[in-house]
DNA sequence: GATGAATGAGATTTCATTCAT
DNA sequence: TATGAATGAAATCTCATTCAT
């Protein structure tokens, strides 16, 4: 029945992700809202605390679809294709809560040792935590590439997923559609050598 | 002789890179370059201008760097090898001034429609056009497979490294040295299949 | 029974002491006393008038404790001393509670003409009176001079102890001890004249 | 020519001393020195600072007063009665700003340890010497007694002359005009014995 | 009696930008 | 070309007080 706290949040995720953070005031917020300006600020100390919230409110279902997809496929390496469509879907179905996360994120926590960072920080641990585990368990079922480093490649799918989704989302580029094309090229880098 | 407007884009480039580009003020960047404040608004129209010229100043040795990797190597596979260590070892040696194009640049631009979106954007394309070319080569010389889709690869490529830097430079989270692994991964990914 | 509003008086002695009236939120007080922020205003109509209720429990304490000097004094000049040796004890055994007397409580009322001001003059005439009997008494019995103005004498020994403390509490000056010092000087201004 | 920055001065001592420091608003100084708001902190950065250049301009005055009456007097005790009879001119044809200093000034600074603190400090200091001086010349030229401490007593005729300075303009007592009797008080405590 | 979520008026301060010199 | 005093719009956050429960 959190009604008051719950509708800032839903307020702000759409005018962060409409306008950008920093170009996003209090006073908007608590007017999309429905509630009085000083109310933000008695539900979060500050209007970055809102960002987190935000930030925590679409990250945990990310982090729960990946768990999801990984834990419906038949082998390792269909666990990694499994990934990369639903991380492509992800952000197709959420662009504009996704983009706060891509774009107003970082740029605030980048130099602090604020608890927020730490945030952050454990959801990305998180999610570089199930690929992780997919490639394992591709090297136990023999889908992947037994000589592969795991936790080096965690990190290099994790870094493609999102360097490819933050340049479609920020349309720096004009991105001809890579949905196979992604999935090809992993497929391609991860699979055990033909002649083996 | 124009050591003012030097000195202011040096100063702008350490403070962005060091506070971020919101967090530093006009007045800051005026004293660390050693002139008057409202000499910043002769040599510049907006704060946002100098920012550009950081941008271009980072982008074209970047660029640069890139196109004489290519230049020098033997085959396209090796041209792709070679941009690759040429990207992993500039952020190495330039992460203050790199670090302001990955993390203030895009905010601002991500939905103006401002010039200053367009300079970005023939970078990112330049960038873009050295890898496919590259690609292209590979394909003719035979050591890139001959049924890779160039542009898609291209921009799964520039996603790659560009999403790695990334969160190494944000520092959100420790990665293992990658170096090799990234050669290594996008080799298997590109080259031609074993049997072929 | 009245244990809350009791615990919300004692509270707030404490924190404006530390902090200054201003500088402490009815927030602080409420948490300090125990209650909930809203109870404060069940049983304060405001801020101020808490203020005036830690006013009144210093000052009663106070009033009495001059009344008591005077009543235990063999004559008018030994009167006289007692209050002043009164003053410079139960400063310094309540510095933190008086110290809410003289920095706080003047500021809030010099202009107003609220009720609370009556309640301030009515102690700080309750004093000179105090003051003044005993330099009657002492013009009667001889220990005093007899052609002393009375009632400019007792406002002049009120504000000598009261400037005193004031800068002594408020740490602006090192002052040595001044005890005996000021005993003696006002014996001295008192006392007849050698020859009379 | 600082016609702007003295304009703020003027202005805040006028409306600080009529409602009180931190009852007048920077809009409110602003508005009343005919400057944008935004002027006042170029000029200074806060609005503390505002009150201490307030609080220097009147006590700069004050000091020299002081000094003046020493320098004119005849002999030590010639000294002292002038300093008396300056103060209690002073405050009368100052009120309005010497309330400031009595009211507004001690409370913003008595627990912090600022810089602002020590510019007390040094003026307080300041007068407390002037009396010292003006005592010890009395005790060499025989109008002051020979057996009076004189740091104690300095400190006691400045909490003297502050304590009743400070109800008068307060308002919190109906003084009766004390000139004359202050005076006399103060000669009684400090000429040397009749007899000597 | 007691609570605490909600309010909203208002305050200080910041800062990019301008412009007369 | 260069300056720096001046601007004023705007933003975040504070806090005493209210009131339905």
């Amino acid at each position: 029945m959190t009604t008051r706290k719950e509708a800032i949040v839903v307020a702000a995720a759409e005018l962060f992700a409409e306008k950008g953070f920093s170009e996003t005031t209090t006073a908007e917020v608590a007017e999309q809202a429905g509630v009085a300006h000083g109310t933000l600020f008695y539900h979060f100390k500050t209007k970055e605390n809102i960002l987190l919230e935000v930030f925590e409110s679409i990250m945990a279902r990310y982090q729960a679809g990946m768990e999801a997809a990984v834990a419906n496929a038949g082998s390792g390496m269909a666990a990694i294709e499994a990934l990369l469509r639903f991380q492509l879907a992800f952000v197709e179905e959420n662009r504009q809560e996704y983009l706060v996360v891509l774009r107003d994120f970082p740029s605030y926590l980048a130099n602090s040792d604020s608890p927020q960072k730490a945030v952050v920080q454990r959801r990305l641990a998180g999610v570089v935590g199930v690929i992780r585990q997919a490639l394992e368990r591709g090297r136990q079922d023999g889908t992947i590439r037994g000589d592969l480093p795991v936790e080096e490649t965690a990190h290099i799918l994790r870094g493609l997923v999102y360097g490819l989704t933050r340049h479609k989302l920020l349309g720096f580029l004009a991105l001809p559609p890579l949905g196979e094309a992604v999935v090809d090229f992993c497929r391609q880098a991860l699979q055990p050598a033909a002649g083996a």
